[in-house]
Parts: C-alpha cells; structure tokens; sequence
DNA sequence: CATAGGATCGCCT
DNA sequence: GGCGATCCTATGT
C-alpha cells in the first residue's frame, strides 16, 4: 500500500524517519521500475537544527520545498557528484526532513546493476545516500515531486515517479540502532544528537 | 560577477 | 587513512 500525506504530515520528524526503516521505496524512472528496503535514515529538524539546510529558517530556491507540507521528494546535489534523497515532514511551513541513506534492493535489481556500473563499488550495494539515488535513478532535478497521490487529480501528473510503500515489514526494537548523524560536524552541538536510526534485518 | 565549499564515494597507499 | 572528482548553491562585492 502507498503511504498517504498522512504519514508524513505528522509532526515528528524523528518518528516519521524511524518508521520509515523496513518501508519500500520505489521509483519508476526511464520505464524501469526498481524498489528497495529502507534500512537506515536520519532526521533533520527544520529550523532548530544546525545540521538541516533551513536552519533559522533559510530560505532559498533549494530549500523552499522542504517548507511545503509532509509528501514531497527534497533532492539535492552534494559535492557536485551526489544527488541526496529527502522525505519533507510535517506540516507546510515547517521545514523537517528525513534523509534516506541506505536501501536493500529488493525489486528491478537487474536495472540497478546497470545504473550501478557507472562508478560503483559492487559491495555495500545500496549503503550510502548517493548510492541510493545512484540505483533508483533519482537526481536533483526531481526535487519538488509528490510522493503521494493525495490530491493526485488537481495536477497535470497522472501517477507518480517516487513513491513509498508499507510492506507490514515491522521492525523490532532490538533491530534498530540509533547513533549521530554522519557529516554533520559543522553542526556543534546538535552534530551530538541521535537522529540517525539504522535498521539491522535479520 | 567571482568564489568557496558541501547531509559522498571509490580508489589509492 | 587520504585524496580527487565535479558542479550547484549561497554569499559577497
């Protein structure tokens, strides 16, 4: 079943990204359709958090999406190399994000291999923020995209190119751990924080 | 207009 | 453990 506005417009952002941990994310790009296991995300809290990009309420052209409501795909370049994919949380105004870091491919595993050959390192597969929009096919440019089909009718799209679904995959307490974010140094004392949560399937 | 730097990754030593 | 790739974004003049 894909995942309604109302998953994602709730108002914590930490528990939006530990829920999302055994969901499937699925993109349907260039006719190829490929999906993978969530299994590690970090939340970003909006303007109190001087890790998250609308820290004290940036905002700009890259950021505005994140101030919509909770449903859209936040995509950015990093490092000039990297396109990194966001979930946008909470209601419209509060910029809260969570970022997918790492899949376990589950479907179109053979299209992921092909896109995977430019450049990528065959173990690991899926571990990595810009590994994940490597195999699903996702760049910066789909920043902006609705990832439910709530209100579907009043746009021009008629289905969707990135989507999440909920496979009753439940993880247990002792499969999750929890720790700070990865490169977000900068950040002082919310670097401390334990927004990270990685899932460990059996 | 110019410029510095980044929520990373793979390859090298 | 270190480094280069690579380009958009934000900021400053």
């Amino acid at each position: 079943m894909i995942l309604g506005a109302e998953f994602y417009l709730r108002n914590n952002v930490t528990i939006v990204a530990r829920e999302l941990l055994g969901k499937l994310l699925v993109t349907n790009i260039d006719g190829q359709k490929t999906s993978g296991i969530i299994t590690e995300t970090e939340a970003y809290q909006g303007v109190v958090d001087k890790a998250s990009h609308a820290y004290g309420g940036k905002l700009t052209n890259r950021t505005e999406v994140m101030y919509r409501p909770g449903g859209f795909a936040y995509v950015y370049l990093c490092y000039g190399i990297h396109s990194l994919f966001n979930v946008v949380t909470n209601r419209k105004d509060i910029p809260h994000a969570v970022l997918i870091r790492s899949i376990a491919p589950f479907e179109g595993i053979e299209h992921m291999l092909a896109r995977a050959r430019k450049g990528i390192n065959a173990k690991n597969i899926g571990v990595g923020p810009g590994k994940v929009s490597k195999l699903l096919g996702i760049n910066y440019g789909l920043t902006g995209q609705r990832l439910t089909l709530d209100f579907i009718n009043k746009s021009k799209q008629k289905e969707l190119t990135i989507w999440i679904e909920d496979l009753n995959e439940n993880p247990k307490k002792s499969e999750i751990e929890m720790s700070p974010r990865i490169g977000v140094d900068y950040a002082g004392d919310d670097a401390l924080l334990t927004y990270r949560y990685v899932y460990n399937r059996k």
